[in-house]
DNA sequence: CTTTGCATTAACCAAATGGTTAAACTGAAT
DNA sequence: ATTCAGTTTAACCATTTGGTTAATGCAAAG
């Protein structure tokens, strides 16, 4: 009986919250009970440890993030087409998850090992070289400028990711609240992709 | 006696270290004291407890990080040898502190509040509204394209600061080293300027 | 030499925290 | 109705952790 949602998702929808908000080390397992509305020994008895359970979640967003990626990164289709997509992909993606970058990237920072561990058990993870590669072709065509792949595509994550990672410091910085957050997110996908295809056309 | 430096500075130094690797929770007030070679309980007779450490540490970070772009952004030279200079020095500042944004942006989303406490002590922080200005006018005289300003500020913040926070996941992504990561970074000053400017040129 | 004021340390403390345990509950099968 | 398995809870435990205290060290002033 008790809630109608099974147990075990309940806690992993709270350990997810809470995590993320809070980090590994800032999260308290009273904390994570309360919010999935039980008791903290639940917590133990369908989870061995704070850190499996952390492993579950984190293994989880970090996954969310690479998918993300890889659905569009390998796509067939015109390499300025593709830059389009990606952005607008990545970015949708990350208004559904805001807060997950940081998330990742914090907890990667910490323990890098975190990422091989992903790595061994989901190799599904995106075939960048292929996209490199793409890149460094559409190049030599002349259908883009000649840069170098790994700059680039560093550049197209950059101004996706950062914004959201960077939110609380904007917010302070420049004074918009959430409501033109949202908006500046919104014009963003647009103005990206722009700004990407300007700077690699010959 | 003891050590020759002062003992106040080596509190400081190893809070610096400790706190911007582990973040504010998962710093252990042993971990600095044993960093700096002293006993736990000066930590408290010198600076009375945790919080208040780490906000020492954190309001200079952060300060670094907010100087670091007033010294260039408000300039007075061409928009685009600004916008190079403000690349070129920015980057240049990460790499002397790598770990700066990711902990500054990973704490500031947990207390935003850290960052009204820093205006009003340090209102010294970056005119952005005049540069913001400057790139609106430039725009409308036809020095570079019509664009939005702060969309084009985020650009480029975005590309200097979100590889030094995704480090972690770059290696392990690209399976680049330490000495790899430099150089690119390195090539990142030209790379990241050119990109920008090749954008905006009309 | 003694005093004085700051610096330093070891020992200690209370609260928080991750984790455990044994008992109680529940609903289905016998 | 009883048994039985899985689930849930309250109470408890050991360790960690931020913080305190009382005693000691020590160099300069008297």
């Amino acid at each position: 009986m008790s809630q109608e949602r099974n147990t075990e998702e309940q806690i992993i929808a709270a350990a997810k919250k809470i995590f993320s908000t809070k980090g590994l080390a800032g999260a308290r397992m009273q904390d994570i009970a309360d919010e999935a509305g039980i008791n903290k020994a639940m917590l133990h008895y369908y989870y061995r440890s704070k850190e499996k359970l952390f492993e579950i979640v984190f293994t989880e967003a970090l996954d969310k993030l690479l998918d993300r990626l890889s659905n569009v990164i390998n796509a067939n289709m015109p390499l300025q087409d593709k830059i389009r997509a990606i952005i607008k992909n990545y970015i949708e993606g990350l208004i559904e998850n805001p807060q997950l970058p940081l998330f990742v990237l914090n907890e990667l920072q910490q323990q890098p090992e975190l990422l091989v561990k992903q790595f061994k058990t989901k190799p599904n993870f995106p075939n960048i070289q292929q996209f490199l590669m793409e890149i460094a072709v559409a190049g030599e065509k002349g259908i883009i400028k000649k840069v170098s792949p790994l700059q680039l595509m560093l550049n197209i994550l950059s101004m996706c990711v950062f914004p959201f990672a960077a939110k609380p410091l904007l917010k302070g910085v420049t004074g918009i609240d959430e409501v033109q957050f949202k908006l500046l997110i919104e014009e963003r996908k647009q103005f990206v992709a722009d700004f990407v295809l300007a700077a690699i056309t010959p």
